[in-house]
DNA sequence: CCACCTAATGTGACTATGTCACTGGGCTAA
DNA sequence: TTAGCCCAGTGACATAGTCACATTAGGTGG
């Protein structure tokens, strides 16, 4: 967005593909949206006439793009779902036990800034930054910069369990 | 949504396609969204798998099925670019002079209740409530009861161009 | 014609989110 | 060591969403 806000997407891990930016190559249009690469990057470059005529010669790859494509499709009508009808404070629990799962380290913990956490939820930093402290003010986790570390994961689970506000 | 918010993620006019309940039916699953028709539907039915068996026959039909996926793929984006960046009352504008332009009275009218409205803005019908009785007080529509009337197309036009809140 | 019903709309009060304009801390490069 | 960053915290306010109702305007059956 042109006023600085932001959503992911999705993320694109290693053996997947990115049908947003595929597709828009393949049409002759510029993308719907802007992919970036976080780390190192090997990259092949394919017309996309050849890609094309490919997949027109080729079963399997017309389906794997076409199902690679149909599924992210589904999965930001997800993100649609979960932006327009959880609250920000359910979904960053969610998104931070992701993080803890991901991560190696003991106790668990994420590197995320909350800049950026707030871009993945497509919420404001200073939103991110409030629900943080609340989680930090009932144990949840133990901030740091640019670093989160996880105290209570039952606790998470119950944020995240939360029928309502408590009213 | 489980808790009764709903937003549209597109309609399908006439000779258009639904990618959405395409794709999941070729892949065998359930659709990542529901569909409901507005009017009268002619139904044509056709298994998953001829269909993609001809498709694989097909390089026409193969790139439109692929195309019109990916260009409501960019519509979908577009719709959480909207919803997460501009205000309610910016979108609201907007929509009403769409529906005005497709209404052939005179004067222009959209026959749509506040509940419609906010399925498709994606927002609380209260919302859209209190948006429409400021579009009235500014005199840029009148309100009925499942319509709304067109009163100045420009006063619309100013609040869609508004910079910002008026602090 | 009228009482009655129901979908559509209006509202107050409150919670949740987003925005703006700052402050201050910690790192790093010069 | 200091200037210039990211990064995070905060107060004040604007906008949006939720909940629990009250209030119609139209249609329907008698």
């Amino acid at each position: 967005g042109e006023n600085g806000r932001e959503v992911t997407l999705y993320y694109v891990k290693p053996g997947e593909s990115c049908p947003v930016n595929l597709s828009a190559a393949m049409m002759g249009i510029g993308a719907f949206a802007d992919a970036a690469a976080s780390g190192r990057l090997a990259a092949l470059t394919i017309s996309a006439q050849d890609f094309r005529n490919m997949s027109h010669r080729n079963a399997a790859l017309q389906d794997y793009v076409f199902f690679a494509t149909a599924l992210r499709f589904g999965e930001v009508i997800g993100l649609i779902r979960e932006i327009t009808t959880r609250r920000v404070d359910h979904r960053l629990a969610e998104y931070l036990l992701r993080k803890f799962d991901e991560s190696g380290e003991s106790p668990p913990a994420a590197e995320v800034t909350q800049q950026n956490i707030a871009l993945d939820l497509g919420t404001a930093r200073e939103v991110v930054s409030r629900r943080l402290q609340e989680l930090d003010s009932i144990g949840a986790v133990e901030l740091r910069r640019g670093k989160i570390i996880l105290q209570d994961r039952r606790a998470l689970h119950r944020v995240i369990g939360q029928t309502a506000s408590a009213r």
